[in-house]
DNA sequence: TGAAAAATAGAATACTCATTCATACTATTA
DNA sequence: TAATAGTATGAATGAGTATTCTATTTTTCA
């Protein structure tokens, strides 16, 4: 009888996803306003009601979405970072492991830039507190890496928060402008190489390194 | 005669910056979406029907403002980047405006940046078309500066559109951060040294340029 | 099998708003 | 001052859609 009661548990978990498929799909095609629920239970092949069993409004399906995805994103660097040693090779890891992950994860990219730029504006909730802190946590974690480094005479000093998101900002730039091009022009974290080397040795021509003015 | 033509024009255009600047504020804090028509009315201290005078449509009012904002952009930096001329400088000049502006605009910031990353979901038309085509110019703007300074042995070779877009990201994610605290801590512009020494030199401490693993 | 529970369905409800338009006001000028 | 043109008004319209709720179907298991 347990076998059974898991059996469907495991279907009713497989429906959860399904509808939360559908849902990443059509906001990243369309936004979070310019969803209706409907679209998303007919992507789903559900009927409204039945979505409606499975999240409690549409921003539960938003939030849920982005926070699953976030902690899937979360735990692969923590995995990646655990194998790396000196800082520069823990950056290294990051980028690698952000362009990897959103080469697989294409849709959801779309939402997680949007989310950034405007999380108070799509949803305002205490899930969406719960969004913004782990959003908060990763951009952290790039911080004490850069902290690290600095101290150990790795990186210059800089501030580490200030250099993280400017890391996070380029990272961002870089897998819109491929995910843009219609046709996934090679592969995106083909491109971690030189962007690791962009951030640690910007793009002056080293020797030609006058004054800045 | 013609004067009194002329101050009608004038007030006219008056009322409709009024709009303009009311809608501004209305959409930065909460977004196309959430921000209703009656809103900007009561806001600009007119009746619905007015504004509906000087635009046709909510997405009108939208896409001026970016449009007429994004003009005066370009503008600036037009003029400042006349007064340069190594490519270095000219990035410093960059840098250097792009902060500035968005110090003296902080509410336009967050329309601005919210468009990168979604401007197909707020609004879909000719009008969008134009400022889409604008926000391209400014980003080959940069990376015309980057290939003439490759060719010129200022920097390394690298893919300049790619570097353009890095940098636009550090510059937004670094606008961001300042915008996001409370309290404006220190001037905005004030960063351009050291980010510019970030997009030139990159984090790492200088001798200590290992091979990357 | 058959009754109770669980899952699904989708029509009906209850809004929110963008936009229109007939009306009222204000300035202009003969 | 009165007729005209130019502006401003905001109630009414209509479309869209998140959510609810009752009815139906399916599954469970004594």
């Amino acid at each position: 009888m347990n076998q059974r009661a898991l059996r469907k548990t495991r279907e009713q978990e497989g429906r959860r996803l399904d509808i939360l498929n559908a849902a990443e799909r059509l906001f990243s095609e369309n936004g979070f306003f310019k969803t209706s629920m409907v679209e998303i239970a007919e992507a789903a092949e559900f009927a409204i009601g039945t979505v409606y069993h499975f999240f409690k409004s549409k921003e539960d399906i938003y939030i849920s979405l982005i926070e699953e995805k976030m902690e899937d994103f979360a735990r692969l660097i923590d995995a990646r970072l655990a194998e790396t040693a000196s800082s520069q090779d823990k950056l290294g890891a990051v980028i690698r492991t952000k362009l990897e992950y959103f080469e697989q994860n294409r849709n959801f990219f779309r939402i997680y830039v949007s989310e950034w730029s405007g999380f108070e504006w799509t949803v305002k909730s205490a899930f969406g507190e719960r969004c913004w802190k782990r959003y908060q946590a990763q951009l952290d974690l790039v911080a004490d890496i850069i902290e690290t480094g600095s101290r150990q005479g790795e990186f210059r000093a800089l501030d580490p928060a200030e250099a993280a998101f400017a890391l996070h900002g380029m990272l961002n730039s870089t897998i819109y402008l491929w995910i843009l091009q219609p046709k996934p022009s090679g592969s995106l974290v083909a491109k971690s190489p030189s962007l690791l080397t962009l951030f640690l040795h910007g793009v002056a021509q080293p020797g030609n390194s006058r004054g800045t003015t």
